[in-house]
DNA sequence: ATTACTACTAAACGAGTAC
DNA sequence: TGTACTCGTTTAGTAGTAA
């Protein structure tokens, strides 16, 4: 997940195509030698000319060699790479909605009340329409220990969640809850879910998921798991 | 000038930087491992932990190692970095201004009229308030080559200029011109100007700087110079 | 568990140079 | 002039491991 080491490789490029965007490849064609490019750059005429080589190679940038040196421009696909670059930023550093959190706790083995409300259709199709999944019968425990999670915890509070109805049947009423979509262990997209009305224990969350996260992850009592837990509205990056 | 070979070194800090503010490090304290920042950025703990240490010491995270993993927050620094690259790229991908563009000529030795019209003391006023600097009496004068350095120089029409007020004595009357900063041979600041009236000729650009250019430079006729010509009213880098 | 050192490997870089 | 190849050097990255 997380696009792995292509990760570095692609900020590096996109160092050299924003030195060439400075230059005006995004706009028009720029005529350039490699040697002026490396100055630019603050490296050598040589890796200057690699990196273009590498940037044409990727389809970020269109390249005509001339006697005078090369003519530039910055694709559609570049164009957008830089886009893509500036509304990350953009989200990060001025976002009204709050990044992430990423919360860690230990597994522990409830008394099964999270597969009795989970399976209550009702709520059950609540998590297919506004979580887009359908989840395993059942809900992950886990216990969150340290201080620093604990007051994560409390953060979440102020985040805009999701919000589950809850109803009445013949036998009982059910409360409402909160949700928040999440990532679970790098690996599975799901959610966390707190009951509105059972304040249950602050030190617990609970973990929806579309797939049997204990068989999963091979999890047994006692392991640490990380969550990465989303403010409603955000979309969560895929896995 | 541009800051040299730092800049690269500059955009992989800033990569970890970003990905650090992707886990909320901008807005609060962040609990981590070396360990699992190391899959974000798809790199191994060992270069992950070299990594924090890294942006510590030039100042951009504060960290605090516990026994659970580091808590960092970016510091002001860090922050106002990442807005920087922000703000360049917006300047890049969105702004109005249209980018510098580069120009190369090839030196050669005029009448002395450039050296005759910049010491009239009602131009060089103006070029004194503004292009901010005491004109060297004289222009250097070069002659595009190129097809398309022409090309560029006629897209220099449509650039938002510097005007230049011509005037009248008891002798004869002086013609109004354009302007625009200029860095030449990426070390001086400086600016070309065209006279509006005497339309010489389209393939020389006259450049101004407040230093004699053929010496400053060792410039030869013949030589080849680039110049980077910028909008009015963008700011042009330090050199 | 962590972090981060040392020693080694892999990758990037740049000098020389062919075209 | 240019670009871009080969190849030796430098730098970045990782494995192993101590604290």
């Amino acid at each position: 997940m997380f696009d792995s080491s292509l990760d570095a490789k692609r900020w590096r490029r996109l160092f050299l195509l924003y030195k060439l965007a400075e230059m005006g490849a995004c706009d028009r064609v720029v005529k350039t030698s490699t040697e002026y490019l490396a100055q630019r750059i603050g490296a050598s005429q040589q890796t200057a000319s690699r990196y273009l080589i590498e940037l044409e190679r990727v389809g970020w940038i269109k390249r005509k060699i001339t006697r005078e040196g090369c003519l530039i421009k910055a694709t559609e696909a570049g164009v957008s790479e830089l886009k893509r670059l500036h509304s990350s930023l953009s989200k990060v550093l001025e976002s009204k909605v709050p990044q992430p959190i990423t919360l860690e706790g230990q597994v522990f083995t409830g008394f099964g009340e999270g597969a009795y409300y989970v399976s209550k259709e009702h709520y059950r199709r609540q998590f297919r329409e506004k979580l887009g999944f359908d989840p395993y019968p059942g809900t992950l425990n886990l216990k969150l220990t340290s201080e620093y999670d604990l007051m994560l915890r409390r953060e979440l509070d102020s985040f805009p969640a999701i919000e589950i109805k809850g109803f009445r049947n013949e036998a009982r009423t059910y409360g409402d809850g909160r949700c928040y979509p999440a990532i679970i262990a790098n690996k599975f997209k799901g959610a966390i879910v707190f009951a509105m009305r059972t304040h249950y224990d602050d030190s617990v969350i609970e973990v929806l998921a579309p797939v049997y996260l204990r068989g999963k992850l091979k999890l047994k009592d006692g392991q640490k798991v990380r969550v990465e837990v989303y403010p409603a509205g955000s979309e969560t990056p895929e896995v």
